[in-house]
DNA sequence: TGTACATCAGTGAACGCGCGTTCACTGATGTAC
DNA sequence: TGTACATCAGTGAACGCGCGTTCACTGATGTAC
């Protein structure tokens, strides 16, 4: 039920509401979030997330030019949100910017929170990866977590760390954040919405670690 | 137009056709697997196919029991479709089973066929992981290509003889197609469908074969 | 301080669309006697 | 060889559904004079 102020017609008629000011587009678009998070972006319906906000379809033309301005919202949240696990998370491991196991930890960590989000999030996974339309190859910086950093930049200033702690030589790193996040990208898809979908949670978390580990042997 | 026999009506009402055996099913897998091509899996509607076979749409329901069957049939299809560029590409590479260099050159050609598969055909790619329904995580073996050999199992033949012709310790070789598996698909993904979607055509193939030769070393 | 008015963010109702699916049917074909 | 009949694979028509979107509207709010 919506909470804005409600004003009894005399004649009968519906009450008009009125709302604090940019609340309803917040709304629809945290609506649009769950939905995602339930179904995927397919899930993403415009009238729905009116229903649930307790509004008229036809209010939310308001604050979106159509269903793919609403969707593209909710994929940028999906993607903060996938950013701001992935910032949590290399946060938690020890160690100073010198420390060439911090460096290592650092990595490993923002490919278990990608993994992660993707298990136990795979509606909003799916969802941060369909953005509709055009589309800058970067665009994730557009949904960065509080350091400002999209997932993408995460990636890269964890591999810019190992070179910087010469984990890593210099001239490997060029273009090295496209093969990792591949890998880790795929086995998340692969798991979350393809023929692996099927495999027991616990055979799931073992082909993580043992992807991770591949991965951080390929450096 | 179809070309099924037709008989005139006396009472001037629509023909009634008659089609050769199991004709109708192929023809729908057909146009199917061509709506897959151009838009993907959720572009696989039963009405147009119907329509494009030039049948009434309810005629479907005698050989599906629904558009969910269907689809699964046009996933199918998809998949081998892949297995069968895999095959062919691999069977294009010179060397004897013994040769090192022939083994890895195979495993190169596989990873290889798969990304020409995805950019090339991205909506039968889209379609070949898009199998509704329940799923057995070996199920491409139902996609096989010539050689009797789904996609996987052609990946774990390459694999296998990485060990054979001792590139490869013993050791490394359990589950050792996931990693390489995911690390492909991954790149096949966000190339298609993901944010590097829009990265021009030329520096797309650099990523592959700079991603092909990271996994390369990983082993 | 009061009043006229433009703006804004809602409303109800309706639109057309295309989909998957079901119904009762029809007539050609294959088979049993 | 002819005839009755079950089966099969089509047909046209219709169903309900939910969607995105548009229309003309209404009344509360903020602003200019």
């Amino acid at each position: 039920m919506p909470d804005g102020v409600t004003c009894a017609q005399p004649d009968g008629s519906a009450p008009v509401r009125r709302y604090p000011h940019g609340q309803i587009r917040q709304q629809l678009v945290a609506a649009g979030l769950e939905l995602a998070r339930a179904g995927g972006p397919e899930a993403v319906v415009l009238r729905e997330a009116t229903r649930q906000v307790g509004v008229a379809p036809n209010a939310a033309y308001r604050h979106f030019a159509d269903r793919d301005a609403l969707l593209r919202a909710v994929c940028v949240a999906a993607m903060r949100e996938l950013a701001l696990r992935m910032e949590t998370r290399v946060a938690r491991v020890p160690g100073g910017p010198r420390s060439k196991r911090a460096a290592l930890a650092r990595l490993n960590a923002i490919g278990a929170a990608y993994l992660d989000f993707a298990v136990t999030e795979p509606g909003l996974f799916h969802a941060a990866f369909a953005m509709p339309g055009h589309l800058h190859y970067a665009a994730s910086e557009d949904a960065a977590g509080e350091s400002g950093r999209g997932p993408l930049q995460q990636l890269c200033d964890a591999l810019d760390a190992l070179v910087q702690t010469k984990v890593l030589p210099a001239g490997r790193r060029p273009d090295l954040e496209f093969p990792v996040w591949a890998g880790v990208h795929g086995l998340a898809v692969l798991v979350t919405q393809g023929p692996l979908r099927e495999l027991p949670k616990a055979h799931q978390e073992e082909l993580f670690t043992h992807t991770l580990a591949f991965l951080q042997r390929a450096l």
